[in-house]
DNA sequence: CTGGATCCGGGAAGATACTG
DNA sequence: CAGTATCTTCCCGGATCCAG
């Protein structure tokens, strides 16, 4: 927690959620909705635990999460962002932008979420037919995705529950669905390279950006 | 340095702009346009030498930034914004809003330099004379000022020039101009508090937001 | 199993002095 | 002006251990 000591409202900021791994925390409470100490953990491989609970410490004495104790039989702690917390989502939604291009560079040893890829999904889709019912895209599975949910023209993205019924799940290496959602490969063109289309393709297609003819 | 190592667009982001001093760097270059290195260090009070040198390296090598060597009889090193380092003007929006509420604390004994208020002086200001002949409004001086520019409804700020003349020069303590600029106090009532006001007080006016009357 | 605490080594950040 | 060199401090990362 140490200060720029610098009164301007980025510093400031920065005072707040510019250490090492916060935005990261928050980036999983963005995309997960609130989590328990060991889901954040598995969210964020490479993260000491004692650092973790550094960092909760921190963001919630500075307000931007609150821990709430389920009663039994669950009793565990539930981490969730307060309204302030969650004001960092324009803050996130720029970051992610800004690095959209780094992920055309290969995964190489990096670990991978699917639920990562929730972020970015959020201004790569579209609505390809606005007047159609609405169709759920399924990224992953239940443990580790995301469902892209199209209507009316609108896109969301949130994280996988059991019983929202998915129109076609897909599956595939990281870097292809990279290649895929920035419109760099057809559907077809992915397939070669490891996507499984499991379901209706008119769905995939239907959220998919318009195919770059570079 | 340090990777997070993890392929996530919003970590490899932070992989190359979320070290310590990176991100108030490029709010300076933002501000201030080209600098020199010690231009840098003066609007970074609190950096080291050492570590301003390492991070322009490796914001060199990170596509960041460029240096120009300016030709005889200036001799000097002109660090720049390329354009993904301008790129990132919407993260420094972002982080910008996010902080404006924590300069309702008071400056306590925080460093202060005029230019950084530009930053949210862009969302802060209107143009509330659309109609009306371009206005400059002026907060403190050409060593380190800005001016708000007001023409046809919309609001600029721009760093100082001396060939720029300001319909109005407003100096004030750091915290009165963050209350008059939210909205908190009323010109007259700022006056009261150190708010000088030397030129058009329309022109101020023009470009203050509507006053709270909570 | 969850949610940490504790200890330790290495490296980044910070302060200061000095230089071409 | 634009850094480098050196030293100190402290944070980060990894491993281990522990209470409920």
């Amino acid at each position: 927690m140490r200060s720029y000591n610098q009164y301007c409202s980025m510093a400031r900021a920065l005072d707040l959620v510019g250490d090492r791994w916060t935005l990261l925390i928050v980036r999983e409470l963005l995309t997960q909705g609130p989590c328990r100490f060991t889901d954040l953990r598995r969210g964020l491989p490479g993260i000491a635990s004692n650092l973790l609970a550094e960092r909760l410490r921190d963001m919630e004495s500075g307000g931007l999460i609150t821990r709430d104790d389920q009663p039994p039989p669950v009793a565990a702690t539930l981490i969730s962002l307060t309204g302030r917390g969650r004001d960092l989502g324009g803050v996130v939604r720029e970051l992610t932008r800004w690095g959209a291009p780094l992920m055309l560079d290969p995964p190489d040893g990096d670990e991978f979420r699917m639920h990562w890829f929730a972020l970015p999904l959020r201004f790569l889709c579209r609505d390809g037919a606005p007047g159609e019912p609405a169709a759920v895209v399924r990224l992953g599975d239940p443990y580790d995705g995301c469902d892209i949910v199209a209507e009316g023209g609108r896109v969301d993205v949130r994280p996988c529950t059991p019983d929202r019924r998915p129109d076609v799940t897909v599956t595939a290496p990281p870097e292809v669905l990279v290649q895929l959602f920035t419109g760099q490969v057809s559907v077809a063109a992915a397939m070669t390279e490891g996507l499984v289309v499991d379901g209706s393709a008119q769905a995939l297609e239907r959220v998919l950006p318009q195919e770059m003819t570079s």
